[in-house]
DNA sequence: GATCAGGAACACG
DNA sequence: CGTGTTCCTGATC
């Protein structure tokens, strides 16, 4: 057994984008694939093809696959057969290969020096036994091909989840509002270096919007727009895929986060909470490598806290979520373990390869946002005072500075310097004061609602 | 004393 | 160049 690991999603929308649309029908291949997040860094797009985005881009998603008696063209073989360099116009990076029954052997890309293992995001444990490895049994031929499409789709149902609850829009597209748009091109633009004003040229509707062909999308950015459209496209498919899953399997995939803020039911619930009470958040055991009874290892939720959705953590893009900044992993490596914080996790951030750990970075408007986004852990330093309208107040200046030193590695960041950043929002029309206002009270902006 | 506003220099990617 | 960070002065609450 083996498995490849390719950069999904967040990387690179388009590679994600030729996944779905193409390769979910592996000749051969596909068996026993699952998705789970990974920082793993792949060179699956050369330099000069890769977004801007991708070096801020996390998480990756690694496509463990099996190796078969005729692998995959897609993720084993040889550059002429690949689809992904037929799309892209270009011979596919080396890809790395790695049996994850012998990991812990196995001096992979996931065993850097130092690297901890992540049981939180559930990464690969190189210290299970390869009865623990959580490797589900080895399905029929016929259902090859489905698993594979059915790992895909809920590893980015996951991705898109996280982006509806962050943005609060709907996951089908097509419903989008022009203020849902808005945020949609806001979130992605960040990722795609779109240029400023970019929103401006997407004044509309989901509809309207799913109904832009790549050139459209090229006429209003040159660079950003076929990453546009390829992210809309993966937006699309997914849900179209998930439709198509629901109307075989039963209820429907009950985004909880979307459905929670469309009901404006109680605050979101914490990621655990989800994991537990949600039908939308995967259960335990639907990852691969699950934690069997017994073990020192707690079952990864791997999907159940998609990276960057942790404040005081580095999540994707940021330059997301990915997702645009999600993130800058080097903000694991540090100090308090404060029993204060509302994490356990003060160590480096497990089951991230060093390399990942090191571009990304988060917006400050970003951070306060995802803080203010799960009020049963934040709301005692930061809360919304008017959330239909952004103004939010901060109750603990101090400790909102700290989980944001903490966030950037700036063990020196107080309240005065990070309101100085805020400050600087003003002129972008990111934040700013409210009407009459207030000590600690500040506003989004419209655009950054 | 804490917060606010904004200038300026600087770091970093 | 964009996004902060750091330091600063002066004003306001």
């Amino acid at each position: 057994m083996s498995s490849v690991a390719i950069a999904a999603s967040s990387p690179d929308p388009r590679f994600v984008q030729s996944i779905l649309m193409e390769d979910t029908h592996l000749p051969g291949g596909g068996a026993n694939c699952h998705v789970t997040y990974s920082t793993v860094k792949t060179e699956i797009m050369s330099s000069e093809e890769r977004p801007l985005s991708y070096e801020n881009s996390s998480p990756c998603y690694t496509l463990l696959q099996p190796m078969q008696q005729n692998p995959s063209p897609v993720l084993f073989s040889g550059p002429s057969e690949v689809q992904v360099q037929r799309r892209f116009d270009r011979s596919p990076p080396p890809l790395i290969f790695d049996d994850p029954r012998t990991y812990q052997n196995s001096p992979r890309i996931f065993e850097e020096p130092g690297l901890k293992v992540d049981t939180h995001f559930g990464d690969i444990s190189p210290s299970l036994p390869p009865q623990h490895s959580g490797f589900p049994p080895q399905t029929q031929p016929g259902q090859q091909s489905e698993n594979f499409e059915e790992s895909v789709l809920k590893a980015l149902q996951e991705e898109i989840d996280h982006i509806c609850h962050i943005l609060e829009i709907c996951p089908d597209p097509t419903k989008w509002t022009n203020q849902e748009v808005n945020k949609w091109i806001v979130w992605y633009g960040d990722q795609f270096g779109a240029p400023q004003g970019i929103t401006d040229r997407f004044r509309m509707s989901g509809e309207e919007l799913c109904r832009l062909t790549l050139e459209d999308f090229k006429q209003k950015s040159k660079d950003a727009g076929p990453n546009f459209h390829a992210q809309l496209d993966v937006w699309k498919n997914a849900c179209k895929l998930s439709a198509r899953r629901e109307q075989h399997s039963g209820p429907p995939h009950p985004n909880y986060y979307y459905n929670s803020y469309r009901h404006n039911s109680v605050s979101s619930p914490t990621i655990s909470e989800c994991s537990e009470t949600s039908g939308a958040m995967m259960r335990r055991d639907d990852y691969i490598f699950h934690q069997s009874a017994g073990s020192d290892y707690p079952s990864p939720p791997i999907m159940q806290q998609p990276v960057g959705f942790h404040p005081e953590y580095p999540s994707q893009n940021e330059a997301i979520p990915s997702y645009s900044d999600y993130y800058s992993y080097t903000d694991y490596n540090f100090y308090d373990n404060n029993s204060d914080t509302p994490f356990t996790q003060t160590d480096d951030l497990p089951g991230y390869p060093v390399e990942c750990q090191q571009k990304q970075t988060i917006h400050l408007w970003r951070f306060l946002k995802e803080l203010l986004l799960q009020p049963e852990r934040y709301d005692r330093y930061i809360r919304w005072v008017n959330r239909q309208e952004g103004i939010f107040k901060i109750e603990d200046s101090p400790k909102v500075a700290k989980l944001w030193g903490k966030r950037k590695n700036r063990p020196a960041m107080n309240y005065d310097k990070l309101s100085r950043s805020i400050r600087q929002y003003y002129r972008k029309g990111i934040i700013k004061k409210t009407a009459n206002s207030k000590r600690l009270v500040y506003q989004f902006c419209p655009a950054y609602l």
